[in-house]
DNA sequence: CTAAACTTTCAATTATTACTGAAAGTTTAG
DNA sequence: CTAAACTTTCAGTAATAATTGAAAGTTTAG
């Protein structure tokens, strides 16, 4: 495998792996392109190397600053925007931990927190079975959520080693 | 909030988190409704419930099945089929974890595995910074991977207060 | 065996999400 | 100031994913 089949697999890769996660494919595939580029690039470079329109590339490049995945960096004496990405795997997973934990598990706990207040009749056995599973799912999630609070605080060393030690 | 509200809240709830972590939102709300639901429900129960089609119904419970998240239960002298959820937070936590791993971390792994062996020449700086990447994400993805292995074979009360306690 | 009860499949349709490209908006060199 | 260089927006279109419902398949009671 030569080095553009490689480049293209990766970014292909890495595309179908967010999509997965309820990643747009496309903005992946630009996070994926800008992880291997040594230089920043610009919306022109990135629109010619993944085949995208101006918009789609100019979209997906905002969504990943709001991400805090990708930055942009000034080139002197030229006008164009460049986009660089961190490059540390640690932190760009603290990165994506913090924003998921921000827009989906917080938002998920105060509905959780509702629920739990909903007038119910505990003679019911229906109500009784809700409320046990949403008390659980509050438990578990909000322990999720200061998990991800310890990663956040962490460094990598630290965290992967205190989790793998014990699986021996 | 009284209990037919709590109840469609919830199941709306969980179907909007279920998409944004790439689960098909009725399956999420198909699961939901078992979840809370204290006895096995048949594919008409379910398609009642969230006003769906027979098809729909019976696609996702089969999906939910093969997630191993849900299981078929004979009720004796009935010939439908009704189904129950895995009711254990932590157990589900970890069927998902698992099979995620298997469909999705694994083939990624695989995929990183076979690009180190990309025939790239080292002197050339779109090559180095290519294999820096790709080395540093196979090194976190094993590192995931692990720690879902750890996970798997954990319990509950180990798991979160090694995790937890750290934070102070 | 066979008809009723039930489950599964899948082509067609609908809903959702993503993308394009041109126009509008913004910035800056001169 | 103004025109060129660049960025952003967004209505229309395309691509993808999910859903329906009827037909085909399967199981079992009698």
């Amino acid at each position: 495998m030569n080095f553009n089949q490689a480049k293209t697999q990766f970014i292909q890769t890495w595309g179908t792996l967010g999509s997965e996660w309820g990643i747009n494919r496309s903005m992946a595939q630009v996070h994926a392109l800008l992880l291997i580029s040594p230089e920043p690039l610009s919306t022109e470079n990135v629109m010619e190397e993944l085949s995208i329109s101006r918009g789609n590339a100019n979209m997906n490049l905002r969504d990943l600053m709001n991400w805090n995945l990708i930055s942009k960096v000034l080139v002197p004496g030229d006008r164009k925007e460049y986009f660089e990405a961190e490059k540390d795997i640690w932190e760009i997973a603290r990165r994506i931990a913090k924003e998921r934990k921000k827009r989906e598990l917080e938002p998920v706990l105060k509905v959780l927190d509702q629920l739990k207040q909903a007038d119910l009749d505990k003679s019911l056995k229906t109500h009784q079975s809700f409320l046990a599973t949403i008390n659980d799912l509050d438990d578990f999630v909000g322990k999720m959520d200061k998990s991800v609070e310890v990663m956040l605080k962490a460094d990598e060393s630290w965290f992967f080693s205190t989790l793998l030690k014990l699986i021996k």
